[in-house]
DNA sequence: TGGAATTGGCTTTTT
DNA sequence: GCCAATTCCA
C-alpha cells in the first residue's frame, strides 16, 4: 500500500501535492490555465481511494461527459493494480446527470412525475412558440428568445413562477411572469423538464426536503467540483446543500477562465468560496506546464486588463517559442484560404499531424468559410457542432417516437410526428384531436383512440388516427415486456386489433373504458394527478391524497416508471421505423438516400448503447442522448483538424491553434459593446480570448479581416482591441491587405479572394471528384465497435456529414456517417 | 393535401 | 447567406 502511495503522488509538485493530500474540509484549488488541474483531480481521488476512503461515497462533478469520461479513465488508470477496481465505484458524472440520478431517485419528493422526459432546446424553443400565442404576447414586443433567456435566468435564481409574478411591475415584466406561468403549465401537462429544471428541482429538493437532504449528503460524503467557476446560483445551492455539515468539498477552477456569465454562471461563487467555507484550504496553481513562455506572456498580458480580478503570476519553465502570428486579411475567403496555408506548411514542416491543429471562432458561421477552404484542399477536418447529428430532422423524428412510448403525454414529440412520415393527418385534423383531448382531459394518444367521437373528422382519417394509437400501443408492450397475444405487429389494421389489444393488456380495464366512450365521461382525470393540479380544477384540493396510491396507479397504468425493456434499444428502434413508415422511398429520391443512411446510422448508434449498457432502459437511452453535448463526440488522433467555437475549447489543448476572426464586433462580439452591462460583457469576452490562446501549445495564429460578409452585408471589420492588449514583441505580423481596391463595393470580395489567392487549389483527382478529405476511402479496412472488420465499398459524401458503405465480415453491407460510426481505419 | 417557391429573420456563446 | 416557416399552386 505505501509503494500505491508514491506511485500516486509521484512526479508532484509541492502546491499540487498539498491539494491532492487535502482530504477532509473545504479545499479551493485555484488552477491557471495548463497547470495540471486534471492530474490533480484524478491523482486526488485516487489517494484518497488508496487511503481507504469508500469510493461509493465520492463523487466529482465536471460540466461535459468528455472531461468526465476523461477523469474516470485516468483515475482507474491510477487504480488499476487495486484489488477489486474501485476506481470503477467512484462516480464521475455532469452536473446535470447527477441531478437526472437524484431526481429519478427522488422524483416524488420533488414534485416530479415518474418517468419524466427532458426537454431538448429545439423542443423548448417549440414549446416557447405556443407559450406565447397561447398567452396572447405578440412577437413583435416579446422577443421569444429574450423571453426565454428571462425565464431561464429567473428559474437558475430559483425563484419560482409565483414569485416571478408577484415582483413583476412592468408591462414586460407581466408578460414574462404570465409566460412563466404558462411554460411551467405546460412542462408538466407533458410530463417534461428542461434542462435547468434539472438542476433546479435538484436544488429546490435538496434545500427543502430535510430527509433527502440528509441521504443524499451521507452518500455524497466527498464532493469534487470542477470549473467551479461556470457554476449558477441552482449549481452553487446543490453543491453547499450537500457540503453544508461535512464540508468535505474540493472547487477547483480559473476565475480567468469564466465564460458562461451570460447563461448565469456566478464568478462570485469562486472568488467568495472561502467567505462560504470559512477555513478553507486554499491552493494556487500557477506554474504552466502547457505552452511556451511567448504564448503565456501573451495571454497574462491580456487578462491583466480586467479589472476586479485575483492576481495571478502564471509561469512556465517550458521554452521561449515562436512568436505569434497575426494575419491580416482582405476578407474572410482570404482569411480561410490562408490559415488552410499555414496549416499545411506546418504539417509539410514540421511533421506536425493534422489531429494537433484546431481552429476556432467567436460564433458558428464563422467556420463555414473554413470548412469549405479546408474541404477544397484536402485537408481532412472535424467539426464540432451541435445540429450536426442530433439536430437532422429524420433523426428528431425518431427519437420523437421513441420519446412518446417512453412518455405518452409528451405533446411536443407527439405534434412532430403525428403526421411524419406523411399519413393524411393534416392541420384541421389536428386542431380537433387537440380539442378533443383538452376538453376531455386526454393525451394525444387517447385522443386518436377514440378519434372515431371526435366531430367533423371522417372514419377514414379517425381510423389513421386509430391506427397509429394502436401502434404505439404495441410498441409500448414491447417496452413494458408483456406479450399481445393473437396479434401481431405491423399487421393490417382492423376493430379487432384494437379490441383484442384491450382484452390483453393487463393494466387496461375494458369495463372502465367501455363506460367511458359511451358515456363520454371525463373518467381519466381521477386517476391522473396532472390533471388535478390544473387551474380551475375542481379536483385540486384532492391533489394532496391523489399523491400516494392513486398517482402510482395513473403511472402504472402509464407503464412510465416500469419501463423494463424486454427488447433491445437497438431492435425497438428498427421495429418502429420499420412499422412507422420511415423505410418507405420517398419521391425525391435525392435527399432519400441521407435520410435513410442517418436513420441507419442512429440504430446504429443505439446498437452501441445496448452493448455498453446491457438491460439500459429507454428511458436511460434518451437521457444519455439529451445530455451529450457537442465536445463530448470530439475524438483525439482522429486524423483531423478540429474546428469549435472557444466556448467548446476550454478544457482542451493542440500543439498549433489558429484564432480566426479577431475583429471588434465579433470578439469581443458586438454585445459588449452595445449591451446593458457593457464592462461586465467585455470582461468576459476577454477571459473566451484568454481561454483561446491558452489552448495553444507551441504555435498560435490570430486572424482578422478588412471586410466581412455579415448576414449577407459586406461590414469593414477593424482588428480587435485584445490584439493591442498583446505585447508586440511576442507579435509578429503579416499584412496580406495589400493595396485592395475599396471595401463595400458590389463584389469585391468575391472577384479579389479569388483572383489574389496563391491559387492552392487541388486538380481535381482522376474522375474529376474531390478529394475525399476525411482520409476515408474506397477499398480501406476499418473496425467498428460491434460490427467488427469490414472494408469500405464506397465514399458516398465528404465533409462532416460524410457517409461510407462498409462491407463488415459479420453482417454485410451498412452504411454509416464516419463522424458517428467511430470507424478506426486499419491500413497505413 | 403535398410539394415548390418565396419570404423573413437571424447570430453569440450551450448543459 | 442560409435556413426555416409561410404562402402559393397543382
Amino acid at each position: 500500500m505505501v509503494a500505491k502511495f508514491e506511485q500516486i503522488l509521484e512526479g508532484l509538485t509541492e502546491p499540487q501535492l498539498e491539494a491532492v493530500t487535502h482530504i477532509d474540509g473545504p479545499l479551493l484549488v485555484l488552477a491557471g490555465a495548463g497547470s495540471g488541474k486534471t492530474r490533480v483531480i484524478t491523482r486526488r481521488i485516487a489517494y484518497m481511494v488508496a487511503q481507504g476512503l469508500p469510493p461509493w461515497n465520492i463523487v466529482a462533478v465536471t460540466f461535459t461527459n468528455k472531461a468526465a469520461g476523461e477523469m474516470k479513465t485516468r483515475t482507474m488508470a491510477l487504480l488499476a493494480d487495486m484489488p477489486g477496481r474501485p476506481g470503477a465505484r467512484v462516480m464521475v458524472s455532469t452536473f446535470h446527470s447527477l441531478c437526472v440520478r437524484i431526481l429519478r431517485q427522488y422524483g416524488e419528493a420533488a414534485g416530479l412525475p415518474p418517468g419524466f422526459g427532458i426537454l431538448d432546446s429545439a423542443d423548448q424553443t417549440k414549446l416557447f412558440k405556443q407559450v406565447l400565442a397561447k398567452v396572447g404576447l405578440s412577437v413583435e414586443n416579446f422577443n421569444p428568445n429574450a423571453v426565454q433567456g428571462q425565464i431561464s435566468r429567473a428559474k437558475n435564481n430559483l425563484q419560482d413562477p409565483a414569485q416571478v409574478t408577484a415582483k413583476a411591475v412592468s408591462f414586460f415584466d407581466k408578460g414574462i411572469a404570465r409566460a412563466y406561468v404558462c411554460y411551467e403549465e405546460m412542462l408538466k401537462a407533458a410530463s417534461m423538464v428542461d434542462f435547468d429544471d434539472l438542476l433546479v428541482k435538484t436544488a429546490v429538493l435538496l434545500r427543502d426536503n430535510a430527509e433527502a437532504r440528509g441521504q443524499l449528503q451521507e452518500k455524497y460524503g466527498y464532493i469534487l467540483i470542477d470549473e467551479y467557476q461556470d457554476t449558477n446560483k441552482a449549481q452553487f445551492v446543490i453543491a453547499h446543500m450537500l457540503a453544508m455539515n461535512h464540508k468535505n468539498i474540493c472547487a477547483t477552477g480559473d476565475p480567468d477562465q469564466s465564460i458562461y456569465g451570460w447563461r448565469g454562471a456566478d464568478i462570485q461563487n469562486i472568488l467568495e468560496f472561502e467567505e462560504f467555507f470559512p477555513g478553507a484550504k486554499v491552493v494556487r496553481l500557477e506554474q504552466n506546464y502547457r505552452s511556451t513562455k511567448v504564448i503565456l506572456k501573451a495571454a497574462s498580458a491580456l487578462i491583466e486588463n480586467n479589472r476586479g480580478r485575483k492576481k495571478k503570476d502564471l509561469w512556465t519553465e517550458n521554452e521561449s517559442g515562436e512568436k505569434i502570428t497575426v494575419v491580416h486579411a482582405r476578407d474572410q475567403h482570404h482569411e480561410a484560404q490562408e490559415v488552410v496555408q499555414m496549416l499545411q506548411a506546418a504539417q509539410r514542416e514540421t511533421g506536425l499531424t493534422w489531429d494537433k491543429m484546431a481552429v476556432f471562432y467567436r460564433t458558428n458561421a464563422l467556420s463555414r468559410v473554413v470548412e469549405d477552404a479546408l474541404m477544397r484542399a484536402g485537408v481532412p477536418y472535424q467539426i464540432v457542432r451541435g445540429t450536426e447529428f442530433y439536430g437532422r430532422k429524420e433523426v428528431k423524428d425518431v427519437l420523437a417516437y421513441l420519446k412518446v412510448i417512453a412518455n405518452p403525454r409528451d405533446a411536443v414529440s407527439f405534434e412532430r410526428i403525428i403526421n411524419v412520415p406523411p399519413r393524411g393527418i393534416g392541420e384541421s385534423t389536428i386542431t380537433k384531436l387537440s380539442a378533443f383531448a383538452s376538453d376531455h382531459g386526454l393525451t394525444w394518444l387517447e385522443a386518436c383512440t377514440r378519434a372515431r367521437e371526435v366531430p367533423d373528422i371522417s372514419v377514414k382519417v379517425a381510423d389513421t388516427c386509430r391506427k397509429l394509437a394502436w401502434l404505439f400501443d404495441s410498441w409500448r408492450k414491447d417496452t413494458l415486456g408483456t406479450e399481445t397475444p393473437g396479434t401481431v405487429a405491423g399487421q393490417e389494421f382492423d376493430d379487432a386489433g384494437i379490441d383484442s389489444r384491450q382484452a390483453a393488456d393487463p393494466l387496461f380495464d375494458p369495463a372502465l373504458a367501455q363506460f367511458a366512450q359511451d358515456q363520454l365521461v371525463d373518467d381519466d382525470s381521477e386517476t391522473d394527478d396532472f390533471k388535478a393540479s390544473e387551474p380551475g380544477s375542481v379536483r385540486a384540493s384532492t391533489q394532496e391524497n391523489s399523491d400516494d396510491g392513486v398517482a402510482q396507479q395513473a403511472s402504472a397504468a402509464d407503464g412510465t416508471n416500469v419501463l423494463v425493456p424486454s427488447m433491445k434499444i437497438r431492435d425497438l428502434m428498427e421495429k418502429v421505423v420499420n412499422e412507422a413508415g420511415f423505410r418507405q422511398k420517398r419521391k425525391n429520391n435525392s435527399d432519400d438516400e441521407e435520410i435513410t443512411a442517418n436513420v441507419d446510422e442512429l440504430i446504429n448508434v443505439a446498437a452501441e448503447f445496448d452493448l455498453r449498457n446491457t438491460g439500459g432502459s429507454l428511458q436511460e437511452y434518451l437521457e444519455q442522448v439529451a445530455l451529450v453535448s457537442d465536445v463530448d463526440r470530439l475524438k483525439e488522433g482522429s486524423g483531423a483538424v478540429t474546428l469549435m467555437t472557444l466556448h467548446a475549447a476550454k478544457g482542451l489543448e493542440f500543439p498549433m491553434v489558429v484564432m480566426v476572426g479577431l475583429e471588434d464586433g465579433l470578439l469581443p462580439h458586438q454585445r459588449a459593446f452595445s449591451g446593458p452591462d457593457s464592462r461586465r460583457d467585455m470582461e468576459e469576452e476577454r477571459r473566451l480570448a484568454f481561454v483561446g490562446i491558452t489552448r495553444a501549445m507551441r504555435k498560435l495564429i490570430l486572424t482578422c479581416v478588412e471586410s466581412r460578409m455579415v448576414r449577407g452585408q459586406i461590414e469593414r471589420q477593424k482588428p480587435s482591441l485584445f490584439l493591442g492588449e498583446l505585447p508586440p514583441e511576442c507579435l509578429e505580423t503579416r499584412d496580406l491587405t495589400f493595396h485592395a481596391p475599396p471595401a463595400g463595393s458590389p463584389g469585391f470580395s468575391d472577384t479579389a479572394a479569388s483572383f489574389n489567392a496563391p491559387v492552392s487549389r487541388p486538380a481535381p483527382s482522376g474522375n474529376g471528384r474531390r478529394l475525399h478529405a476525411s482520409g476515408y476511402r474506397r477499398g480501406l479496412l476499418v473496425r467498428h465497435a460491434k460490427f467488427g472488420l469490414g472494408r469500405i465499398e464506397e465514399v458516398m459524401s465528404a465533409g462532416p456529414n460524410q457517409r461510407v458503405r462498409v462491407n463488415f465480415q459479420s453482417c454485410g453491407l451498412k452504411t454509416m456517417v464516419t463522424a458517428m460510426a467511430n470507424l478506426e481505419p486499419l491500413d497505413r
